[in-house]
DNA sequence: CTGAAAGCGCTTACAG
DNA sequence: CTGAAAGCGCTTACAG
């Protein structure tokens, strides 16, 4: 702030620093984007005086200038009860946030759960008021992502996008390979009646990872037997219900891989409701290395998502395609993480 | 998006609309802003126009004259693991992002969670980036407080902020009554060893839920027994750390009222590794109403916080002291919810 | 390397 | 009620 001719408060602008410097506005932009063309007296006297002036820039007038807006959308498409409830999404939405922050450039948080908020939100990101978004959005089909696409906004999904003509960056574990180690895992502590409990088969996880669990019984010349096989939906009460289907159907399975942490709260609980122990007669095997982890007696043994790699990547994947480079996906390897579970 | 004479993209101005309209700059500028002192005919042909050329403001043109910036930030200054580990954040995010964008708000997710993300943060801020700030903030004397208010940046806060001699809006759950309905429901039920698990004493719902206790304890001729109360964080663990303390020093209580349902789940656990039954043996009534209640065995009796209507109620504040108006603040009553823990 | 000038897309007194 | 004009705070060719 400082004090007009009227003695009335106005913020400093680039004019103030420019007298203050005693060069002209030009060359105060010019050290401002980067001091090129610039010499290092100008430099330092404009320094300096933003300093003393308390200088900052109004990204308002630069953005009518430059077109760009230098902040960036994380869109969440998902059905907004369940993902919300998913204690991924807050490690993604943390580490996305700051990992933005360090390059200055803000998040705006939108969701997209009612047909009526996604026309705003996409009009509002169409309308050019961000330079590109973080999708996260599992379904298959997402209207939101060819939308985007046809728009020319660049995007970074999280997870690929199933059923797209649209060639969309994104960023994801490596699901099938994630699975296959837990369920040889299981196999190797000699597990022989293993069932699984799968994701949506309209999302990456619950493809990739039953794929991951068949490959494995293959490799292992163990019979794939379907009943072994229940979907979920994520959800901890779908795995409730998957695990009451397979202890009647299976009574004598010995271990259950689970393809997320939440549903194998819900198999967990059913387990002991129905008396059996675990790890000791059912072990038991998740996905995604979330808090609910942790918090699960005996402690569950899962799969760990990268989550920071995840969302660096997916920041840094963003700015590059804001900066014009082409599509591109990144695989990042999983780790099996050890506890009471199996 | 439409094609300049010279045949290359650019996107529709109020020019464009003008012209189409048959009307002037100015004119269209004034149905954008509300229609007053435009006839109608005027106003119709102007909105035809719009329609016909698909004109989206711009944003950043619309800021640079009006000083505004039409978004908003939630900053969150919590130790942020703990926070984003609480259910209770999510629903409050999700509902204040709503709400917001029902008005075609933005809004801006901040995190300080160190004193670098703090200072960035505080710079975008008093930059004049956002036009006003949702609060996350619960330890007393918080800094961000006051320099917000100092440097004049709207500001409502989600719950009391403590040791500020700042006045700022805020608005809260009451705290107070939703423990004194807890405790004498459990008072009610019988129980006559009723302990506690409070929350720092340096958050109001530390403060206030504990207030409550005593109250009751009071008004039903209970003495007080100080080795009944023991401080937690509001974090899962801290909570079987003090179900482990309070088994020890009162071996016969036989109810505990705890200050977060997230330090509740920590005493289940505890309580039945201490081959205690819940409520038979002790009855466990938690504070929040978050997800985590429903996912205990048995269910968590608890408090409800309105988070909806905290949301909405913030939103509403947030935009009224933007437009001007003073300070205030608003107390939510809390609603008792009964399931099987007590 | 540097200054003067045009212009980004809008809003808002001002004069009619 | 309406148009012409000034101006918000910047960036960026352009000419030197």
């Amino acid at each position: 702030m400082i004090r007009g001719t009227d003695g009335k408060r106005r913020s400093v602008t680039i004019h103030d620093v420019a007298r203050e410097a005693g060069v002209s506005r030009g060359t105060v932009s010019r050290v401002l984007n980067g001091g090129h063309y610039v010499s290092p007296a100008a430099q330092a006297a404009v320094n300096a005086a933003i300093r003393k002036t308390g200088y900052v820039v109004n990204r308002h007038a630069r953005s009518l200038i430059t077109g760009k807006s230098d902040s960036v959308a994380f869109l969440l498409t998902e059905p907004q009860e369940r993902f919300f409830e998913d204690p991924n999404f807050n490690v993604l939405l943390r580490a996305c946030t700051q990992a933005l922050a360090a390059q200055d450039i803000p998040l705006l948080l939108m969701i997209a759960g009612t047909e009526a908020e996604r026309r705003r939100n996409l009009r509002y990101i169409e309308g050019g008021h961000v330079d590109g978004v973080l999708l996260v959005s599992s379904h298959s089909g997402d209207p939101v992502v060819s939308e985007l696409d046809a728009a020319g906004v660049p995007v970074v999904a999280c997870g690929k996008p199933l059923g797209q003509r649209a060639q969309v960056s994104y960023v994801a574990a490596d699901d099938r390979e994630g699975a296959r180690a837990m369920v040889r895992y299981l196999h190797d502590s000699g597990r022989r009646r293993i069932a699984t409990v799968t994701g949506p088969a309209d999302t990456p996880g619950g493809v990739e990872r039953l794929a991951g669990y068949r490959d494995v019984l293959a490799e292992c010349g163990l019979p794939v037997d379907e009943s072994l096989i229940v979907p979920g939906d994520y959800s901890r009460a779908s795995g409730e219900a998957a695990a009451e289907l397979l202890l009647e159907r299976a009574p004598d399975m010995d271990a259950v891989f689970v393809a997320s942490d939440l549903m194998a709260q819900g198999v967990l609980d059913t387990l002991s409701r129905g008396g059996r122990r675990v790890p000791e007669d059912v072990a038991v095997g998740g996905f995604d290395d979330s808090p609910a982890a942790l918090s699960t007696r005996p402690g569950l043994t899962t799969v760990r998502q990268p989550w920071d790699r995840i969302s660096t990547e997916m920041v840094r994947m963003l700015l590059a395609r804001i900066a014009g480079e082409e599509p591109s996906a990144v695989i990042l390897p999983t780790e099996l993480v050890r506890r009471g579970s199996a």
